[in-house]
DNA sequence: CGCAATTGAATGTATATACATTAAATTCAA
DNA sequence: TTGAATTTAATGTATATACATTCAATTGCG
């Protein structure tokens, strides 16, 4: 299976930088599936999950939203709306900023912290299972991806 | 900006593994913005891009909408409704399969030859711009990527 | 053969994503 | 100081994703 030639049946590429975005989006395709069977009994999305990990960052001091934005993985995606649906699930409380009313405070709540480790465990073992590398590849393959983004 | 620690603001991670895994999540949301500025242009979205490449790789015999499920980057997403809106645009035509009528046979149509060619070029030029690597570093990349899946 | 099991594609549905737009609060320059 | 420009968050909207379900066609087993 290995090879990305393989996995979707396309023979060559242009070049190995276009190989490499091929084999990009495919992994992680691969990742995002793998982790999504984790979240899903939590009721959480990756992304839901990613912003009570940056919130439990602030250790107790609140972040603003756009704050949240500009820390997410996924930096398109709409992080009031995010912060809505955690709320709602009582995992964040949102307060008035009182030095700028345009922003608003966010806070990860006792219930949120809870959820939090207990999933964090569980997706810490996954992430090691399904990356079948040694932690020197893992290393190396840390410091070509932050060199590919520039 | 480089490092993934500076560009989401957090300071160490559990492991290399699991920095690898939001590593990639990262870069991989980096990429994909990068690529919708071309393809935005062309009303198509990357995966139809994708499905359209899968079909001329075919050479005029047709594929079925599983076939191209199979060998799609993302495994989760529709490949009928895919081909749906592919069929809309006059990119792609189907047929009922003669041996088999449960199966649809798809094949790309003379327009949808012509979009492709005349976004590839773009999409390939694009993609060496932004992998800011060396040609070994890509291949390197690859071999790692190939290897993490299993 | 006949009918249960399987396969292939389409459809339903809830949520997420990728934007554009809006609206309120703040800044800053004339 | 006033009002244009900017910032922050929320909202609108179209599309995509991640499934589950349906339905017709085919397979294969008794």
């Amino acid at each position: 299976m290995g090879k990305i030639e393989d996995a979707i049946q396309q023979k060559e590429f242009k070049d190995p930088f276009n190989k490499l975005v091929v084999n990009l989006l495919y992994t992680h395709s691969y990742l995002v599936t793998s982790q999504n069977a984790l979240f899903k009994p939590h009721d959480l999305s990756p992304e839901q999950y990613n912003v009570l990990r940056i919130l439990r960052g602030q250790n107790g001091s609140p972040t603003t939203v756009s704050s949240i934005q500009d820390r997410m993985l996924n930096k398109m995606s709409n992080a009031s709306r995010l912060v809505d649906k955690l709320k709602m699930k009582e995992l964040v409380k949102r307060e008035e900023c009182p030095s700028d009313r345009r922003q608003v405070d966010v806070l990860i709540t006792e219930k949120g912290l809870e959820l939090l480790n207990q999933l964090e465990v569980k997706v810490e073992q996954g992430n090691r299972t399904f990356v079948n590398l040694t932690e020197t590849e893992a290393n190396q393959l840390n410091v070509l991806l932050d060199k590919l983004r520039g």
